[in-house]
DNA sequence: TGTAACTATTTTGCGCGCAAGGTATTGACC
DNA sequence: GGTCAATACCTTGCGCGCAAAATAGTTACA
């Protein structure tokens, strides 16, 4: 029997849980842009904000754990909100390979006007909290255990 | 009071489902390298190659169905493909305007060497099968209702 | 104090992901 | 049969994501 009628089931697509991940979080990517077009941020720029509205002034390798970024994707993430003058990048006073991150002005009024995107999304489906919370657990054990060995 | 020092518990990060879908996605991705790197594939190579394994000689509006990639995307992706000598890629004899995508017998050998990547995916990973089940049923509800509104 | 290992960050190169705009072909309907 | 909207696909441009390698500064320790 030739290769073309083997069956190999785990190889359907709709088998695959990866492709379902995978496809919903693009869709989740493309959701976010006409909620974040107006406040001139991606997806990815809107989480690096999140990270420093919470905790400021840090250096770079703090944000690579809590936004999950390899800091080769950090850099030229942070060129770009640099220029949009949401934040600023200061050499360190003491570790001199360091750079500081710090939130400007205009980056704190932009927390502002980003306080209603979350709930904008949600809306955008019919998921209950309970099943957005146990999307969030089941995606968060997931990329533990990749991570983490 | 300066926006500074407001609360926004809705923006902070470990509130944000999405980030735990974003990076657990990301994850995978890297995960899935060291498995496909022996069969050059990229991950979203490897799931055109599952869907034409699927359903060989489709167009490629077909492949945008199954896929769910755009065919901006696709385009790049079946070039690369065709240079590997995994598919063909055919002018239709009925519609002029499709291009019919047909499998080498090198992409059908490339099936049999590709069998045991779903399983050694899921080795890297300690989740049950319930809770595997469950992140796909939810990540599907997700992308559904993110698109089909 | 010298040097070798380590760390923080940047650079390079490639492959997506996708919006927007283009071309060629088809089908609908006057 | 002409024309006009719809369809299938391609191209362009930009921003990731990340492996790998480079750069500059720091630490450990002989």
């Amino acid at each position: 029997m030739s290769a073309k009628h083997a069956d190999y089931p785990q190889l359907k697509l709709t088998n695959q849980i990866c492709h379902s991940l995978y496809s919903a979080t693009n869709a989740l990517v493309r959701a976010y842009r006409p909620l974040l077009d107006p406040l001139d941020l991606t997806y990815p720029q809107y989480l690096v904000m999140l990270a420093l509205w919470e905790e400021d002034e840090v250096p770079i390798k703090r944000l690579v754990e809590t936004t999950r970024f390899d800091s080769g994707t950090l850099t030229p993430i942070l060129k770009r909100l640099e220029q949009k003058e949401l934040i600023q990048l200061v050499k360190s006073d003491g570790d001199k390979r360091q750079r500081l991150i710090r939130v400007t002005e205009t980056g704190w009024q932009r927390r502002e006007e980003a306080a209603n995107v979350p709930e904008g999304l949600m809306c955008q489906t019919e998921m209950t909290a309970e099943q957005a919370l146990e999307l969030k657990a089941l995606s968060e054990l997931l990329y533990r255990q990749l991570v983490e060995s």
